[in-house]
DNA sequence: ACGATGATGTAAGTGTCACTTACTTTCTGG
DNA sequence: CCAGAAAGTAAGTGACACTTACATCATCGT
């Protein structure tokens, strides 16, 4: 029988990487789980059971390692966020700084990770009903969001305010946001709008980035 | 016992707005209901045996108005948008022409809509799981977006070619929608973002509209 | 008037779900 | 090696979406 001999029993203290008791760090496993399963089912259309099921444990064990259902939604979440960040880092780094290239290559992978798990990225940017006020949870969105900020410094003249570093920033964010959900939301089609994403991302970081004419 | 004598009983035929059976056009009641509790417990937070509930029917009543939770839902999307449409529509005439003006008084109706309810503007615009394809959805949401278009044409020189209308259009589109939905899902803070609405959606439609840098 | 008809309502289900409680099993630290 | 915590189970509870079988009532053709 083996139990997927994921077990690193570290013989140290507990720690917060416990892992393998009797399932092998379902913790782990229900937070996979359930991304998938918001990505098949929807953000509201996927149940605990069905995650425990699909573990093949009991229904009542997933509220061994999670408050409740919002509890495992949030880990989805900043899973999420987490890894578009890193998305975002990396693509930024690898683009061409010219030309706002690498705000550009933000706002791709912004659109692309939106378009590849539409389900999560509702879970990461709806409401979630709740988790605002989530110091964690912030503390990721920040870090995130500071990828932007960063990437907009450089891609502004040196000296430029603050203040209208956020503006900028904030401007590029809005638009990309509102891309992504209308995009998945499938709500484009509605006015036979079929413009690709480079075209619209470009023209859009020149006119908010660059001087007003 | 008042039957709410809302019983327009018109002797003719049955017709579209059939009223007042046993207990007065329960169908726009519930409805109503709905729209109420979208605003309070949220998109996915409401149940349908509450709307019951507060018409003071029983929890099968509503079956016989609507196929499932879904056809109601739609309808108080719907509702919203015909609502949303007119008052882009009303605020664009009354607005001042110079200066992108009435586009930017557009955009101020969309996310005063946004803020001012959440719950409907969500149901409007999230994806609501299969809608997409609905006719006469689709024909309400080109109906409103065909006043966007119709403003954004007069906003630009006489002329401009279809094609660049359009993006225009799905430009300012983009930055309004990601806006309003980053303000109601409170991601706003998250970077300490505290702009008013006018200056940023003027600020916008010159930059979008107007010539590139 | 009047009775068939269909629209509108109810009561009582079914199956699923989130979450709880009481209990058992297994791992771990002293 | 054993006390106790961690991890799991079975069996609930209450709510919900939706169905089925039945009751009621306005309306219309006769």
């Amino acid at each position: 029988m083996n139990k997927t001999d994921l077990g690193e029993k570290k013989p140290g203290k507990p720690g917060p990487k416990r892992a393998a008791y009797h399932h092998g760090d379902l913790r782990a496993h229900l937070i996979e789980t359930v991304r998938t399963l918001v990505e098949e089912k929807g953000a509201d259309g996927f149940s605990i059971s069905e995650a425990a099921r699909r573990a093949g444990v009991s229904s009542a064990a997933p509220y061994k390692h999670f408050a409740d259902k919002d509890a495992i939604v949030r880990e989805v979440a900043m899973e999420g966020m987490r890894r578009l960040g890193a998305q975002m880092d990396a693509q930024a780094q690898a683009a061409d700084p010219h030309n706002f290239g690498r705000v550009n290559a933000i706002g791709h992978v912004y659109v692309d990770f939106a378009r590849r798990e539409p389900g999560v990225f509702r879970l990461m940017f709806g409401l979630t009903e709740g988790h605002d006020g989530d110091p964690e949870m912030e503390e990721v969105g920040r870090a995130t969001y500071g990828i932007v900020i960063r990437e907009v410094i450089s891609a502004m003249p040196q000296g430029t305010p603050e203040e209208v570093i956020r503006r900028r920033a904030y401007m590029l964010w809005m638009c990309v946001h509102g891309h992504s959900f209308l995009q998945i939301d499938r709500k484009v089609n509605v006015s036979e709008i079929t413009a690709p994403d480079a075209e619209v991302l470009a023209e859009l970081s020149v006119r908010i980035l660059g001087e007003p004419s």
